[in-house]
DNA sequence: TTATAATGCTACAAAAACTGTAGCAGGTAA
DNA sequence: TTACCTGCTACAGTTTTTGTAGCATTATAA
């Protein structure tokens, strides 16, 4: 890796957007790779740094490490006696990102795919 | 690019999840680079090819034909007369995913950010 | 006290994804 | 014909991600 892209800070400009409008911060940090695959393996345990590779199924260490850092420095993701879990503010992410789950059902089935997500 | 990753279908394995779950298939395609920043664009307005260029302000033309052929593959945009647009599951995606803009607001703010989306 | 195992990582080369620039082929309209 | 829009494709260079190995620290336990 030569050089990193800076974490998407609200207020500054990211991937795609020169602006600083947080919706764009946002949309850059979720569009990498894992973030919001991490989100959703927080949601309600915390999962320890090898529990969360495991759960991740093929992420690499040093990517889990990289986000991580990223969502710890935006305030979602902490580190706590458990290992790691979601912020109050990454709760509330979460939950707005959780109808995903019932919607991506109906999706499926719509494209005449019979499994569902609690299968 | 060498060799380029299957479209995330729902039922299939996809990056990180050998178990066909609708949700992993959906987490996929949405950590894509600019997939979600696709949808944001195209709410309630159709456009070009050359348009959604300029709106996502650092996408390649390659990427972006990349984005489109996968999205439209998965029945959440099309291609009508007027440019691309999202097709009636791709309006029920967007509206999940709309409350991430008020809340990025107070995501900014609750970091010390002063700049709002509307700004 | 050594050992066994778990933790949270880091290093680094190979592979995949993405960018940036150029340009092509088709339509339309003047 | 010329000009200008459309939706792309080609391709080299750059950045991101993977995959494997292994290190340093802490805890349990023999």
């Amino acid at each position: 890796m030569v050089k990193t892209a800076g974490i998407p800070l609200p207020g500054q400009p990211v991937r795609g957007s020169k602006t600083g409008k947080p919706i764009m911060a946002l949309l850059d940090q979720m569009g990498r790779t894992w973030s919001l695959g991490i989100l959703w393996q927080l949601n309600m345990q915390s999962l320890t740094f090898r529990q969360l590779q495991t759960s991740c199924e093929q992420i690499s260490p040093t990517l889990l490490n990289t986000r991580l850092k990223e969502l710890r420095q935006l305030q979602l993701v902490e580190h706590g006696n458990e290992g790691y879990c979601l912020t109050v503010m990454g709760q509330q992410l979460f939950e707005i990102i959780l109808p995903l789950g019932q919607w991506s059902d109906q999706w499926a089935a719509a494209m005449g795919v019979e499994q569902r997500n609690d299968d």
